[in-house]
DNA sequence: GCCGCCCCTAAGCGCCCGCTCAGCTTCGGC
DNA sequence: GCCGAAGCTGAGCGGGCGCTTAGGGGCGGC
C-alpha cells in the first residue's frame, strides 16, 4: 500500500517533540476538546480540567488560548506538509506516488481524526499573523501534490485538462474525511486510504489502480 | 449543462418564505455572521446590528439563538434535499443524471457559499433534538445520491466496486466546496460545477462526460 | 378619535469567559 | 539544611455574553 506515513511517523503520536510534560498535558487536551466542540466553545477551565490542572496552570506554558491553537495548527500542518512531501519525493512513477500520497493523507486524517479537524477547521480562530504562517503551509501542501500531477500529465500517465482544479478537488477530498469520519464507524484508515487512492487515479485518468480498473 | 438548480430555486435567494420581514432580515444578518465568525464566536448583538435592530429585537421572532440556528439549518437542508432530488429524478441516463446533480449541489455550494458553509459546518452546534432531525435531512441527501449511482451500476454505465464509499465521497467532494471556494477567486460557480460533474464522471468510470475523457 | 395589538427599544440582570496574581510546594546545588 | 527557581493553585478581576423586562410608538378596526 505505501511507507509514507510510516517513515514520517504520521500514524504515531505527534505530541513527542512537545516539552515539558504538562504543556504537553494541555495540548493534547485542547487537541480533543477543541476537536470536540471547536475553538469558541471551548474554555480554557475546560482544557485545565482535562490535563488535570487548575486553569492558571495553562497560562505557565501558554500565553493565550490562541497560542494554543497556533502550535498545535502549526505542528499539524508541518506533518501535513511531511506527509505529502515524503510520498512525492519517494521513487517510483507518479501513479505510484499520487496513490501513495493518497493513501497516507487520507489514513492521517482518519487515524489521527482530532487533531486533523482542529488543523483543517479552526484556521479562522487564529489572528492574521499566524493564520499567514499556516496558509503559507497550505501552499506547500498543494505544490506536492500539483508536482506528482504535473509529473503523471508529463509522463503520460494522467489525462487531466486542469491540472489546478484537480489539485484542488483531491486534497479538498482528502481533508473533508476529517469532517465525516467515524471512529466507531465501519471502515479503518487503512480501507479509506485505498479507496480514496482507487478513486483519485480515476480522476486523473491513470491506468491500472492496481485494484478494480475495467 | 443543467436545470435541476433554476427548477428548484437553487440559485435565487431561498428566504423569501421567511416572514416577516424583520424575521428575515435578521436571518440573513445570521446567516451572514455565521458563515464568517461561525455560530460560537457571533454574538446575538452582531447579528441584530447587522440587521439594524437592537439585540431585544431578535428575540420577538426568534425563541433563542440556537432556535435561529435550527431554523438557517432546516432550510438549507431542505433545500439541498431538494436540488439532489429533482436531478435524480429527472429524465435521463444515470450518467446524464449524476452529472445534473453534482453540477447543481457543487453551485449552490458555491455560488450560495455563506448559506452552504452554516449549513454544513454548524451541525454540532445544534442541540441533540435539532441535530436529529437535520441528520435524518442528510441522510435522504446519501439516498438520492445512491440511487443515481446505484441505477449506473445496474444498467452497466458505471463501474463502481464500493457503492456506499463512492457515495460517500462524492457527496464529500460537493461539501467541501463551501470551504474553500472564493467568491474573489478565479473560477465561477458554473466553472467548478462543470469541473466536479467530469471529475465525479471519471470516479464512477463512466464514459464520455461530455467533456475530455480520452 | 380612541383602543388594542404588534414591534421594537433602553436598560440591565446574572453568569461565565479569558486571564492575573500572590503565595505555596517541591527539588537540585552546595 | 538553607536558598532560589520553577511549577502550580485558589481566589478573583473586568468585561462581554445570552437573554429579560418595562414601556413607548405607530397603525388598522370601528
Amino acid at each position: 500500500m505505501s511507507t509514507a506515513a510510516e517513515t514520517t511517523g504520521g500514524d504515531t503520536e505527534p505530541w513527542e517533540e512537545v516539552t515539558p510534560d504538562a504543556a504537553r498535558r494541555l495540548l493534547v487536551a485542547a487537541v480533543e476538546a477543541f476537536a470536540e466542540r471547536g475553538y469558541h466553545a471551548t474554555t480554557t477551565r475546560d482544557i485545565a480540567g482535562r490535563a488535570g490542572m487548575s486553569p492558571a496552570a495553562l497560562y505557565i506554558h501558554y500565553k493565550t488560548k490562541e497560542d494554543l491553537l497556533h502550535r498545535i495548527s502549526r505542528i499539524g500542518h508541518d506533518r501535513a506538509v511531511a506527509i505529502l512531501r515524503t510520498a512525492a519525493r519517494s521513487e517510483g512513477s507518479a501513479t505510484e506516488r499520487l496513490a501513495d500520497a493518497v493513501s497516507s493523507f487520507v489514513r492521517w486524517h482518519a487515524g489521527r481524526r482530532t487533531t486533523a479537524r482542529v488543523v483543517q477547521y479552526e484556521l479562522d480562530a487564529l489572528g492574521p499573523g499566524a493564520r499567514d504562517e499556516i496558509l503559507a503551509l497550505r501552499r506547500q501542501c498543494d505544490a506536492e501534490v500539483r508536482g506528482i500531477i504535473d509529473d503523471g500529465v508529463a509522463s503520460g500517465e494522467f489525462d487531466v485538462p486542469d491540472v489546478k482544479g484537480t489539485t484542488l478537488a483531491v486534497l479538498s477530498l482528502c481533508i473533508d474525511v476529517a469532517r465525516w469520519f467515524n471512529v466507531n464507524g465501519p471502515r479503518t484508515p487503512d480501507e479509506v486510504g485505498a479507496l480514496y487512492a482507487d478513486l483519485v487515479l480515476r480522476m486523473v485518468g491513470a491506468e491500472a489502480s492496481g485494484a478494480t480498473q475495467r
